[in-house]
DNA sequence: TGCTAAAGCGGAACACTGTTCCGTATCGTC
DNA sequence: GACGATACGGAACAGTGTTCCGCTTTAGCA
């Protein structure tokens, strides 16, 4: 809505040439970056990577979490859309909804220090917490409803409270292989079923 | 062994008498800066509030995980012994793991930041982790391991990774209305165990 | 082509952390 | 009272995120 068709390139581009390649590397500094130092790098570092100033990537990404954002965003995105198709192809509303989880947590568990980040309170993640927030949840309502309708799961819990329990047992995930997150996701995720699988 | 019997007060009377006052004031400011900032609170409040400079700090407490242990020891050996209770006074095995976690998590969600400190993987806290796992691990294992022996709970998960599991689902349970971590702690205990509940 | 205003850039500087270090003050003993 | 050991205080250092502003580059226009 907000981006109009544009002839040339694939996005719209508003503003200067070199703002906008300067942008363009800041996001793959940040992508680099975030795979070998995690998502909590120092800024120093990715702005050092792109070969910009400090002021440039603040004005880019006012915040670290509008750059986490925007380097994922097109993951969480598939995610979110990935959830209707899995309803619509799996007989069973409970195992869609065990797969679309399986989606979430393998994306959040390759993103070194993501599921630590997005449940941090520090001021300036509201964003990134609220993004997360409102793509993911509405999809994930909607799974657990069919499941609940179905009477495949039992009502306990709420989207909301399902995806941050699950956000959570990803944290620390990596950098530890005594600690399964997924054994614990498959865990919590048979604990709110009705029946044992 | 270390520490031998002494006639006059509780605990051994090493070193002189104003380093002793000034153990004892920093751990009652550490503990009342918790209750208000939260673990993580500068170091700087709590010895401002102590009345003790930042060296007098560093010395009694090398590292702030030192200072959590000191301030919190007492509850997580009190969470220690209730385990073999628990399990002595329960007919059920499960029950009694599911009590015992119930005090494991409520001494969690009360100590504002404790959980999301508990999983930091900056340096410097590994001393507490570890603190926190060799006290609790064991009981913890004993009591898993009465449940699985009755046929109670399935073996899937090691006692460690329950832990840390529930550690997880503990982080951010204060500052959020709409997260209820014994809610999700219920769900995952639910989900190793062998029949529904 | 050359000029100019706007847009953007770089990085010094600030604020706030944890942590170290050492000159000074205090304690306990002789 | 003097003295050595012990402990104290806080300045100083190092590593963060973030702001700010003088300078550079761009792009439109004559």
């Amino acid at each position: 809505m907000k981006d109009g068709a544009e002839g040339a390139g694939r996005a719209a581009p508003a503003g200067r040439k070199d703002a906008r390649r300067n942008k363009e590397a800041l996001l793959d500094a940040a992508a680099a970056v975030f795979v070998t130092s995690g998502v909590d790098a120092p800024v120093r570092d990715i702005a050092a990577r792109a070969g910009v100033g400090l002021g440039t990537i603040y004005r880019h990404f006012p915040t670290r979490a509008d750059l986490i954002i925007a380097v994922y965003r097109h993951q969480v995105d598939a995610c979110a859309e990935a959830g209707p198709a899995l309803l619509e192809g799996s007989p069973s509303p409970a195992a869609a909804l065990a797969q679309w989880i399986d989606l979430f947590v393998d994306f959040l568990v390759t993103k070194h220090g993501l599921a630590e980040v997005l449940r941090s309170d520090d001021a300036g993640f509201e964003v990134l917490h609220a993004y997360f927030l409102d793509r993911l949840v509405p999809v994930c309502t909607r799974l657990l409803d069919a499941a609940v309708g179905a009477g495949e799961v039992r009502s306990h819990l709420g989207a909301y409270e399902l995806m941050r329990g699950v956000g959570n047992l990803c944290i620390g995930a990596d950098s530890d292989p005594r600690y399964d997150a997924r054994r614990l996701v498959a865990a919590l995720v048979a604990g709110i079923r009705t029946s044992p699988s």
